[in-house]
DNA sequence: GATACTACTATCCAAAAGGATACCGGTATT
DNA sequence: AATACCGGTATCCTTTTGGATAGTAGTATC
């Protein structure tokens, strides 16, 4: 199997950081259902964490300054008594539909590339039965 | 800024997970790394651990397995004395080659975002100015 | 006056990821 | 016989990430 080595080391140095860029800007546990839930409609900091069941108030502040200085969430403050605050989807947070959809399609056809490898296989590492069983639960990738 | 809620909570959470599962067989500080290494050519072990500079066998061992795992990389044992090793690239790591690309150009693009955004701005926070300052070094996401 | 709601922050703690260092068995070199 | 290279493991430690729990200031409700 050969390919194109695509990249010098020097030049592709900056590409790798791009790339790692983009997955930091997705990463961690919250931050697609917090944009996911967001994509409905405005949401204010209570009602946010009673749709993700089990995020703590302090994850939830933090996920969502990240998304605010990431410029794709806006944070409105409206002077009713008692305050009201709302988080909302900025027109920036479009420009990740592409590759979410991307990520979603290619994460969909791994699962099932995952599920054909482990069929085709007839000697199997302890390992390799760990990815399996979590294949059958939650989780599709790498074990342990 | 309103949109469709694409994603009725039922039929999304499985979307979200194929798209988690995507982002994690990425994640990590090597595996984007080593997969650009082993682009060029087939590598042995220690090769891999000379031109990836910094990187423990400990760490490069998993790494790889979690690479193998998910069919990214073979392994291959040549019956040579000593015996030789060698890990690379499968047919199937060229599927990822169309969302690494994707990755990559909205990264580039998110960093100009980012530094656009920060000159527009005449009342930033402190956190703000952390992320700036990673601006200006080697990271652009979102700050601690 | 007591309780409750909102939008958080503070403190402490646990789990996961990553790394430093040392070492192993095998072979080859001098 | 001593040293060096290969392909890793084993053990311990630090950093990062995420979470549990409690509390705060302000307002409103009963």
């Amino acid at each position: 199997m050969m390919r194109e080595p695509l990249h010098s080391k020097e030049a592709c140095t900056g590409s790798v950081n791009a790339v790692k860029d983009a997955l930091y800007a997705l990463n961690g546990k919250w931050k697609l259902p917090l944009i996911v839930t967001l994509s409905g409609s405005p949401k204010r900091f209570k009602d946010i964490q009673r749709e993700l069941e089990n995020i703590t108030p302090k994850i939830l502040s933090k996920e969502l300054k990240e998304l605010e200085l990431n410029g794709f969430v806006e944070r409105k403050v409206f002077k009713t008594t008692p305050v009201t605050v709302t988080y909302e989807l900025t027109p920036y947070s479009s420009s990740l539909d592409k590759i979410i959809i991307e990520l979603m399609e290619w994460g969909i056809q791994h699962r099932k590339h995952i599920i054909s490898m482990r069929k085709n296989e007839k000697n199997q590492t302890s390992e390799v039965l760990k990815t399996l069983e979590m294949l059958d639960g939650e989780e599709v990738n790498v074990p342990v």
